[in-house]
DNA sequence: AGCATCTGATTAGGCGCCATAGTACTTCTC
DNA sequence: GAGAAGTACTATGGCGCCTAATCAGATGCT
């Protein structure tokens, strides 16, 4: 086995914010600071959680959605839709479609519509592989948020939303 | 015609997931399945933008963490300590230090206690970077939490903790 | 028709995160 | 001193994502 990391290694506390805001007098918010930084090692570990969870299934997070996009719109998509719907560039999809087809999970076909342009279709085999980690797959996702009342959830989602927002607050400029 | 032209990329809908559930007939809340995809896909998208934050300062986030551990830890900490607090394997902690010696922001020192240990130090230079860049990158954290007041900022970091908690759901068994 | 251009998809290469397995070496313990 | 355990590094590999360059079909303009 590997060495498991301690408690709650990553995340940061309020001491350690104030530290850092102090060593160099600035007038940062301790507070947002932290939330900030929990909330971004929060992310850290849920990307690595979610890698987990699909692997359990012999998938990985991008191939998950892209097969479950591809569910959601009947089956049958092309490549630079789906990079628009899933909010990655088309040669990521390439990848993606690439591993999913060498696995059976999906197939290319040539657009009946656009002689230069394929058509991504989710096969039986991938279909069966949605169907078969279903259960699990929305159990064990209520399960991540099971702590939380419905009202919590609620407001969660709302808090949640409205920092995505902020996102461009890093990035901006 | 229909509402969402789904300018929000990544982002699922609630209806996206009443109809994942509903395919299958699965007893899953909606509610909840939404809230742990949009947490999931705010994850996945506040990892790169934390990647797009710190290249702006010619690091990573796991650099930068790492810089960050040093520092409040008088700038010298083992590999082995530094995986442990950062929560990654101490291979990557090879890795990150490698990085960060080749640009001198980090040195490595042999252990005066242990024969077989290594010491990271801090540098000047990487000290220097620190404080360079402390002022931008707080004043950005707290940008990405500005949106909500310092009510619900506590609101959230609750309600943040306990879906962390929840995370082992998603690894567990 | 002919040529420029736009668009779809892929390739090649890069960087990021991380993990495992194996090796070398030191230290500790019996 | 011999073996166990710990420290660190190397090598390899996986996944995610990106940009830039390329190829091929579609379209538009004259």
């Amino acid at each position: 086995m590997t060495q498991h990391p301690a408690p709650d290694s990553g995340a940061p506390s309020l001491d350690q914010a104030r530290r850092q805001i102090a060593r160099y007098g600035l007038p940062a918010d301790p507070q947002a600071v932290l939330v900030a930084a929990r909330l971004m090692a929060a992310g850290a570990r849920l990307g690595q959680a979610g890698e987990v969870h699909f692997g359990r299934f012999g998938l990985s997070t991008g191939r998950y959605r892209l097969l479950a996009d591809l569910e959601d719109h009947g089956g049958e998509k092309s490549p630079s839709q789906l990079a628009a719907s899933l909010g990655v560039s088309r040669a990521t999809v390439t990848g993606l479609v690439d591993g999913l087809e060498r696995e059976g999970l999906v197939a290319r076909r040539p657009s009946t519509e656009d002689g230069r342009g394929n058509v991504v279709i989710l096969t039986a085999r991938g279909a069966d592989k949605l169907r078969d980690l279903a259960p699990e797959h929305f159990a064990r996702m209520q399960a991540l948020v099971g702590g939380l009342s419905v009202e919590e959830r609620a407001t969660f989602l709302d808090l949640l939303a409205r920092v995505v927002a902020g996102i461009d607050a890093l990035t901006a400029d």
